[in-house]
DNA sequence: CAGTGGTCTAGACCACGCC
DNA sequence: GCGTGGTCTAGACCACTGA
């Protein structure tokens, strides 16, 4: 076999390198990889190995297969990535999809929270985005985004802002959030934001943390959101 | 074959008799299952087959396998229970492992919405358990928790609740918690519950409503919890 | 039709647990 | 040493896609 004869089993060694690939843009979303057995005859394994390998990587949602034409890099399409993310939902109901309305963009130093979570070296920049989340066309959301700029350079000057941040970060920037830890209070709103939701300053609202995370690991965005829960509730099943 | 030539693949048709199996309590929890060849040569398959299975119910937590000794029912140890379904953390901190009081014990019928939320008849009885539950010696979260009682018959008589109620389901009444569903939202704290948690009525909590699904699919538990929020958060990985 | 992924088999060898 | 699960291989056949 052609491959380094560590430690690990062939197909994690497979794994590891086609994933590295993978970060490292050899293959673009939406693109296809070589078959395997192109694969297999390049890494001097067995199909079986590298089926093995793909297989381990479409269960983690970086790889997609259709029988019959290929195996292709995940894309983070608007709906799937929203599906998979957005855990917003009427009580005991199916999946919505926000709209999303942009209230502001800057850009400053990052705090010292920030670069330890981001892991910046002190004072480096980040992009600072607030945003407003509409279910059913009411204002349920508000949102406060950080960005490391080092990652997204001019995002701020992006004059469209979709929907969905995770496809502009692929599309664009060549990160794709593969995990996302997420961490929920109970708190009273802030009053500077009690009129963008129609809360009175005080209510109880959900507020969630949000640490994204690459395929390469690094967490590369940090969210705040703040949300009224009267209609809608944040919906998980754990498995 | 000696399977059924049905339209699904074999290790499909394998899955689902060994999970039947394991649902109607064929082999009990901790209990090793036959060998991949044992069961290869009952089932008339080769025995990668067989492996494909039985990979597949690891992956869902139904089995556990070790080298060189077999393959094991999942055990619903108190740690590896807890440690899946309990998400209480300190914010950015590691997993903790809660203490509980059991402040009250009813047998009653259940409500419209609990008949329907588990598939009851009308007016079935169900018991209700009040649990108050400790992080690091604090009163955090107070929980309500709804068990029918044709599926935990007399659960109300044992003298013994143990810390994790999924223990419990397992070695006395033959349930296996394998997913929940929780719903999150935030709320003003019930007067009734205030002096539980220390905290002011009407304080901000985070409200989680939970369904805990069997391994047969069917909801056999609700709970409502209300958690104040100062020094514990509620933390998810979402992947 | 050729090329792809999906299933299934049979058999080899390895790593681990236990007697 | 034996039986277990874990890895790896080689090859057959099927199901789907698209030229």
């Amino acid at each position: 076999m052609s491959l380094s004869a560590g430690f690990q089993p062939l197909y994690k060694q497979v794994y590891d390198l086609l994933t590295t690939r993978l970060v490292e843009g050899h293959w673009k979303p939406s693109e296809p990889l070589p078959s395997e057995m192109a694969l297999a005859k390049e890494l001097g394994v067995s199909q079986g190995t590298v089926r093995k390998s793909l297989n381990q990587m479409v269960a983690e949602n970086l790889l997609q297969r259709r029988q019959g034409k290929g195996t292709y890099v995940a894309e983070h399409t608007q709906e799937s990535s929203l599906f998979r993310f957005f855990r917003w939902r009427e009580p005991g109901g199916d999946s919505l999809v926000p709209e999303t309305q942009l209230l502001s963009v800057s850009r400053r130093a990052a705090t010292k929270a920030e670069c330890q979570a981001l892991v910046l070296t002190p004072k480096a920049k980040v992009v600072e985005m607030l945003r407003l989340r509409f279910l059913q066309e009411q204002p349920v959301i508000i949102e406060k985004v950080v960005q490391p700029l080092d990652v997204f350079p001019d995002i701020d000057k992006e004059d469209l802002i979709p929907n969905s941040l995770y496809t502009l970060y692929q599309e664009k920037y060549g990160i794709s959030i593969v995990s996302v830890k997420d961490e929920l209070r109970a708190c009273a709103l802030p009053a500077k934001y009690a009129k963008h939701l129609n809360l009175e300053a005080a209510a109880p609202v959900l507020m969630t943390e949000r640490s994204s995370i690459n395929i390469d690991g690094r967490v590369v965005e940090l969210s705040q959101s703040y949300a009224g829960t009267d209609k809608f509730v944040y919906s998980v099943q754990l498995k």
